[in-house]
DNA sequence: GACTGATGTAGAACGTGTTACAAGTCTAGA
DNA sequence: TCTAGACTTGTAACACGTTCTACATCAGTC
């Protein structure tokens, strides 16, 4: 497990299939068995099952392939959650969330989402203690995720798919809702925080900060 | 680095110096030389540097004495994380917290303390990735640091050392104001922020809880 | 159709966290 | 003092993330 890599990893030329979009349809392929492989691993038995030799297996593609399309653990399962969380925001696009106030808005899409990774726990186990391990060298992925959250909590604020206008002050207080629920994750991955708390602490922030 | 043990480590009898203070002089004395040299590894190298035979040598226990001693690189870690928070909660109770509003009083405590971590970077980045990684099995120290942080916090809303009286709504924005200050630490530890990001955040976060 | 460079494969090898084990040492109580 | 048991030591072994090497395959170019 290495962290803090000063320099981004100088492989003989750039890397296939980092993007989902790029490459081959065949690269393409390959990237998606393999994090279909990552989340089944993940789902069964948490961080410690996701074992590169096991992913390679699952996916059929060799050692060196996996980690030419992901060049370390913490980067597969990074992106394994971006790729959940886009397509969460791409649902998220298709209706106007249900609710009368921000309030009830961003609980409901919050609340939701956390029931859905609380369905899985060892799956949200493995995401979480990834991202949070991630390093410097995981910032494009990690970023992607933080972008999916925002979009999702902006438009749960407004009550429509389009949050063209969010203020400063929004934007801050949608960074710190994103920031209490990590944490509540975070405790409730590591059994300090059982489902109920979990909610509770998210919809206290929201209340003092909406208020 | 194993994560998620559903079992709680079942060694033949209890381990000796667990708590800080339990223990023979020479064990304390131990686990006070363990603790300074992964502290020593940690503040040149960061977390990779804090190897588990290196902090043995440079202690000089055995490897299998450290492991005795703390069963995990992470319980490890975030045990020198718990020692250096419990010294700052004993120096804030000596005399009471600089500003005149509550707002001014939080920025100050945590501001101190976001920049002396700052002055460490390498120490920093070990302390709190360690922090994050962790999983059930290290419950205790981990709430151990929590606990330090709120008393701290505590101190500062109410601007006296002593602080018995904590509504629940206090306790509610004291926990918010750490998941934020948390958050932004990692954040600036994995590069995503930077130094004047992490106290905008928090003074953003503190404005709007305590209006 | 043959050449070439990028990509993929299979598997060995290495580093570090963790465990196991055999033997020495220290401490409390008889 | 002697002994039982806990503690410590030194070292080997194991697991898994990561890297490396030698070879195969495939796509595009002449």
């Amino acid at each position: 497990m290495t962290s803090v890599s000063t320099e981004p990893r100088d492989t003989n030329g750039p890397t296939p299939a980092t993007a989902p979009t790029g490459g081959s349809a065949a690269q393409r392929e390959r990237r998606r068995r393999i994090l279909d492989a990552t989340i089944a691993l993940a789902a069964e038995g948490g961080f410690d099952a996701v074992q590169m030799r096991a992913v390679a297996e699952q996916a059929e593609v060799a050692l060196g392939t996996l980690y030419r399309y992901f060049p370390s653990k913490i980067h597969l399962l990074v992106s394994a959650l971006a790729r959940e969380f886009t397509k969460d925001v791409e649902r998220s696009a298709v209706r106007a969330t249900p609710g009368d106030t921000a309030h009830e808005r961003i609980m409901y899409v919050l609340n939701r989402r956390t029931r859905a990774l609380q369905k899985q726990p060892k799956l949200t186990e493995a995401l979480v203690r990834a991202f949070m391990f991630a390093d410097q060298s995981v910032t494009g992925e990690i970023h992607e995720v933080g972008t999916s959250l925002t979009t999702v909590i902006a438009r749960a604020m407004h009550g429509t798919p389009d949050h063209g206008e969010v203020t400063e002050e929004e934007a801050a207080i949608i960074r710190i809702i994103s920031d209490v629920w990590l944490s509540a994750l975070i405790s409730w991955v590591t059994g300090r925080m059982d489902t109920e708390d979990v909610e509770k602490s998210i919809d206290v922030a929201v209340r003092l900060l909406l208020r």
